[in-house]
RNA sequence: CGGGGCGUAGCGCAGCCUGGUUAGCGCGACUGCUUUGGGAGCAGUAGGUCGUUGGUUCGAAUCCAAUCGCCCCGACCA
């Protein structure tokens, strides 16, 4: 306990103040910050890099899947916001609006988007012709803003950026398989980039998106058993091709409306990596999406120095062939001791000690960030090994976080074990007579909502509220 | 928007109750020397409209009022 107490000094404990721990490793491993507009953050450079990744990864996955990216504007007329009576409903409270340009006050306020599906239908009606345009497999990288009345870094800012694929489709079937295809692709990501199991399945009716006829989601839970919800993909029927007017002639020459989805993640994929898998000692990163997946920290006498930083250079050099990320750690007025709780701090899950007298035994330390344990490696073959390393430590801390999730997840048939549940922080798989009464009462009572309704927890039951019988257990927890 | 807490150097804080020289301390930054295998030492330097506005007073970081912002808990949410 020692360690944790001298910790102490630098971030908060992560069991007793969660809230402020999250604060300072986002500030202390230099994420992200807030910003002169309530709300609104700056995204640093090594947080920005790690969205960065993420990106990457999912970018490529869209397009394998037959995806093309385009780009709508921010600025949306006011009257197309309003043309599908739920959507209006649900995004209202929370839009920003642009009131005057060029020195006079506009005859249209426009929206700054809190979500695209609006502008972008109003131009598929225009797209849209034949079945032969169909489907349209469109997606954007975008900021959008939302108003939110308790920002927090990440989880809940009032602009943030995100995906959002809308696509358009001839049949129920096409859109519905679309659907499913892109939540299924979220939780590739999040489960084998992000190393976080999650549970998928459909939201019910009080959580759904506002303007959708089904909503699919990805739930994780984060290191203070709460869920966060990391992606969504909705089913939106025919609503916004009816509001908007979208037809497309069949082949038989029939007009017919067409059916569409749409689906994104946000930056909340940042926090959700620092929740899910950040410790006492700050964040830990995935290899897959950590910028830095190896820092060498070079250790040397003044008659040594030239020596180990030339090796280390060239072990550099070797590894981003390989197509390691990794940098040498040159700051020459700290002591290296300091470097090691640094990188750790900031979560980097390799961190190699190289000084001369590994150099004389042709050797480097190289320390896993999620044991700690540290052990010796040659330097021949070292960046074969290293990549097999980073490959350990991704699949070790996706066991670890499938090992806290199961430890934290109770299969629940009576109301009280929920409540109780609900107070300590968990995740509850209770049977639901998908009863909105029954689903208001657990909020009302513990907070906790259903996250998601996942497709291998089907099975009869009586619901944990009323006892009536239940189509299966679904997942309660408390929220981001 | 309801309840609670807080705004003093880049960061963390003391000073305020009981008004009074030049507003302090730790960390960090900068310079020099010595250091460097788990958070280095010494010496020196720089850095402040005390959140903002107004009021009380001979005099305000300190008392009063308003206002803005931040954090936590609730309602709402990717």
């Amino acid at each position: 306990m020692v360690v944790s107490s001298e910790s102490e000094r630098f971030i908060a404990d992560i069991n007793t103040d969660f809230p402020e721990w999250y604060q300072d490793v986002v500030r202390k491993a230099d994420l992200a910050e807030s910003s002169p507009v309530a709300g609104c953050m700056t995204i640093k450079p090594y947080g920005y890099a790690l969205w960065e990744n993420m990106v990457r990864i999912l970018d490529d996955a869209f397009k394998e899947s037959g995806h093309q990216n385009l780009y709508f504007p921010a600025l949306i007329p006011e009257s197309y916001l309003q043309r599908e009576a739920e959507h209006v409903e649900g995004f209202a409270p929370e839009c920003a609006y642009v009131t005057h340009g060029g020195g006079k006050e506009l005859e249209e306020r426009l929206v700054f988007r809190p979500t695209s599906e609006t502008i972008i239908w109003q131009t598929y009606a225009r797209w849209i012709e034949s079945y032969r345009d169909l489907p349209l497999l469109y997606n954007q990288w975008a900021n959008v803003m939302r108003w939110e009345m308790r920002p927090r870094l990440f989880l809940r800012t009032r602009e943030f950026l995100w995906q959002e694929g809308h696509t358009a489709h001839a049949t129920q079937e096409d859109a519905i398989r679309e659907t499913l295809q892109m939540v299924g692709i979220y939780r590739t990501f999040v489960e084998e980039s992000l190393a976080l199991p999650v549970y998928m399945g459909e939201k019910s009716a009080a959580e759904r998106f506002a303007g959708a006829v089904n909503t699919y989601a990805i739930e994780a839970m984060m290191k203070d058993r709460k869920a966060i919800q990391a992606g969504t993909s909705h089913f939106l029927g025919q609503n916004f091709a009816k509001a908007f007017d979208v037809t497309f002639q069949n082949e038989r020459g029939e007009r017919e409306y067409v059916w569409g989805t749409s689906w994104g993640v946000s930056t909340r994929l940042v926090g959700t990596v620092v929740m899910g898998h950040g410790d006492e000692k700050g964040l830990s990163l995935p290899p897959r999406v950590a910028p830095i997946q190896v820092v060498i920290v070079p250790i040397y006498r003044e008659d040594s120095k030239d020596r180990v930083m030339s090796a280390a250079a060239q072990i550099a050099a070797d590894c981003r062939r390989d197509g390691i990320r990794v940098k040498v750690d040159e700051r020459d007025q700290l002591k290296p001791g300091f470097k090691f709780n640094d990188w750790e701090m900031r979560g980097v899950p390799l961190r190699m000690e190289l000084g001369p007298k590994d150099l004389d035994k042709d050797q480097c330390v190289v320390a896993e960030r999620v044991t700690g344990q540290k052990e010796p490696m040659p330097l021949s073959g070292l960046v074969d090994a290293l990549a097999r390393k980073l490959g350990e430590t991704q699949r070790a801390m996706y066991a670890a976080a499938e090992v806290f999730r199961a430890a934290n997840t109770y299969d629940v048939d009576d109301y009280g074990d929920l409540t109780t549940l609900m107070d300590q922080g968990a995740f509850v798989r209770a049977h639901w007579c998908e009863g909105p009464e029954c689903e208001a009462k657990i909020k009302a009572d513990t907070t906790a909502t259903i996250r998601c309704i996942p497709e291998e927890l089907r099975g009869p039951g009586k619901c944990v509220v009323c006892g009536a019988d239940s189509p299966g257990r679904v997942i309660v927890a408390k929220a981001y």
